[in-house]
DNA sequence: CCATTATATAAGCAACCACTTATGTATTCA
DNA sequence: TGAATACATAAGTGGTTGCTTATATAATGG
């Protein structure tokens, strides 16, 4: 790996709101819309955050319908690492089951 | 670990001239005068770059008459992980070797 | 003691980052 | 078909980053 892909990969991965966007992709795909609910931020600043993680090749989208659903690609040089990184991260605040109760998914 | 914390590690990391840095100082101890050879910067360039590494916990700095000799932190944290990524990067096309060659060390 | 060497730090600057608001484009559903 | 929903993208903005040049400080060596 030549450095600037690893500096492409850190970046990427070095802020803390993308840090808790993987730490939900870790658990299961998950629609922009619910990221809206789970982060607490507007939605383009999310497609942007995404934008970033599908260049650095540590998501994968699928169109379906008006959704796009993001995933985490298993497949990714530093996957393991990754999840290394998130594993040391406390759970998040707000989870999924909790949008669940609220009727929101 | 937070998310800051995690944020600032790799935000210090995420940067392809301190990876450089950081592949150095796994071989050996350095001095600033012998990175603006290697790297090919400014003094003050380097320094500014310490200060971010020194502020991450990465580095040691000891004073030596007037040199500061710069150490990889080995007893940090993410120690064994720094390692596993700075393996995946080739070796420096400038070397300490050859600076010795060229009477700079 | 004075010149040299090694380093830190400050100010200035261009580029980049993460957000915002605004808008365009599909898709679904009544 | 028209309203609502989900999303992407663009433009604008304030803050951050990584460099530069300039300068200060401290240690060494003649």
């Amino acid at each position: 790996m030549e450095y600037d892909q690893m500096e492409t990969y850190l970046k990427a991965i070095g802020d803390q709101k993308r840090l808790l966007i993987l730490k939900f992709l870790a658990k299961e795909a998950l629609r922009i819309c619910e990221f809206t609910d789970l982060l607490e931020m507007t939605q383009p600043a999310i497609s942007q955050h995404m934008r970033k993680l599908k260049h650095a090749g540590l998501v994968w989208e699928e169109k379906r319908g008006r959704w796009t659903i993001w995933s985490l690609n298993t497949q990714h040089m530093q996957y393991p690492v990754l999840i290394h990184l998130l594993d040391l991260l406390p759970e998040p605040r707000r989870s999924i089951g909790r949008l669940i109760a609220e009727g929101k998914k």
